[in-house]
DNA sequence: GAAAAACAGGCGAATTCATGCAAAAATCAG
DNA sequence: CTGATTTTTGCATGAATTCGCCTGTTTTTC
């Protein structure tokens, strides 16, 4: 975590580490930023309404988001961005020219597709305009966008017509990333996601789940799999470390 | 930190070291500076106005800011973006509550994606995962991605799966981007965006052609349509300036 | 449905700013 | 060198910003 000096910062300043924090975090408190920045919640708040004004940040009761997946934010203001290189390098291993890949969201997604070697021959499915963009970037790559009405808050398409079109795909993998994973399987919050990545698992003959370790063992509402339907758990994390000792002989391959 | 000798500095000279204090610490109190250089605040407010004027620094409410320090955060940096934004105002004011629209690429579409206000309740199309993202974000648009391949040049999703699509949709508004302009019409480049342009244009009610003036009087290998096809046509330009008068009378509305 | 947290808005103190003006300094012409 | 002209500077005034605190209201949470 960075330390923010205790000198005066002024406003602007302010407001830029701000977004820097948040962009870090993808949400943040307006306590926290009181703390750190050395100022009242009044000002954080007043900080916060303008930078929403000015639709950088989205606002809400208690603090702000990050405009999710936005665009502009870089590749290196992802949140821990070196485990998720790390997490690309082990899961681009395991793709083949020819193959027929089907993709979800999330940042984890965006360094793999980001990281991606240009002289890969591969189409990819995606429900994500970000990946989608950053994938078209490779000239080798072949990108089909699965439409539909876009998810406001998960900034993937979701909808019966998605969950169609990917029924009638089959992909070599899935390459999932994760929201919440624990010794039940993978699961999420969002009940129009879910949809959707469960639909992606059914059309593809090996399923890889990818995820920062942070989010080993936590549990969220709604399963999307259970654990022996996953082929490949990939984290930062060396196979052999203690924090993956529970799921040895639940995933098939751990990496 | 240097001390600056209790000498007379030039005003030249002083704003040179302002620069250089700004270049070293990123930032500086005015309060500081007048304490630094020996002269009273007034004087270096007034050279941190003409610094700014000059686009050497940014200014601030107390002090000012490298320039390099990432100010504008979000897309302030593409071309003629100002032109874009006023583009932007006008086509906005077209749009109603509970409207249809149908929208292409482009950077002076995404600058009005990103205008456009909260409050309106509209559904868009669109083939460009951008504009999908920009329009996401705001809470009380629906969204909808017209999927398909998405080409590695104009990074929108073409193909005939998009076209049949779009045939299926009756929207009040279609929105081009636009890359070439003159009396004959639109043109275009890229095969593939033609026939998604239009496709739009024939499943709308009417036609707005958005583009900066610089594009005007260009033409393009390809023709999207006829100036008799486009009802709207949107520059950055008074409707009465001399760049548009070849086309009065030809297009229904200049804005 | 009540306690706690977060909020908007107003107020006042402190700071910073814009502006006009006159003194000081620099520049220039002869 | 001298006097006139222009530029620069500091100061005074009132306006504008910023920010913490306060009040009463809304939202969240249990």
């Amino acid at each position: 975590m960075s330390v923010i000096e205790n000198k005066i910062l002024l406003k602007k300043e302010r407001q830029l580490e701000i977004i820097h924090q948040i962009n870090l975090h993808n949400k943040i408190l307006s306590s926290d930023l009181s703390l750190i920045l050395n100022v009242s919640e009044d000002t954080i708040r007043r900080d916060l309404n303008e930078l929403a004004l000015e639709n950088k940040i989205v606002k809400v009761h208690g603090g702000a988001l990050s405009k999710s997946y936005n665009v502009s934010a870089t590749q290196a203001d992802t949140y821990a961005y070196d485990e998720k290189k790390v997490i690309a390098t082990k899961m681009i291993k395991l793709i083949k020219d020819g193959m027929t890949i089907l993709t979800s969201g999330g940042t984890t997604m965006r360094a793999i597709a980001n990281q991606l070697p240009n002289n890969l021959h591969v189409t990819f499915f995606t429900v994500s305009p970000l990946i989608s963009l950053e994938l078209a970037e490779h000239p080798n790559v072949e990108v089909i966008f699965l439409g539909g009405k876009i998810s406001n808050i998960s900034k993937i398409s979701v909808g019966g017509e998605v969950v169609s079109k990917i029924n009638d795909i089959k992909a070599d993998f899935c390459v999932l990333g994760i929201n919440g994973f624990d010794q039940e399987g993978i699961s999420d919050s969002d009940y129009e996601v879910v949809q959707v990545k469960k639909a992606m698992i059914k059309s593809s003959r090996q399923v890889v789940a990818t995820t920062i370790s942070e989010k080993l063992n936590s549990d969220l509402r709604l399963r999307v799999c259970t654990l022996n339907e996953i082929d490949y758990l990939i984290t930062e994390l060396s196979p052999e470390n203690e924090l993956l000792k529970p799921y040895q002989g639940l995933v098939k391959y751990i990496l």
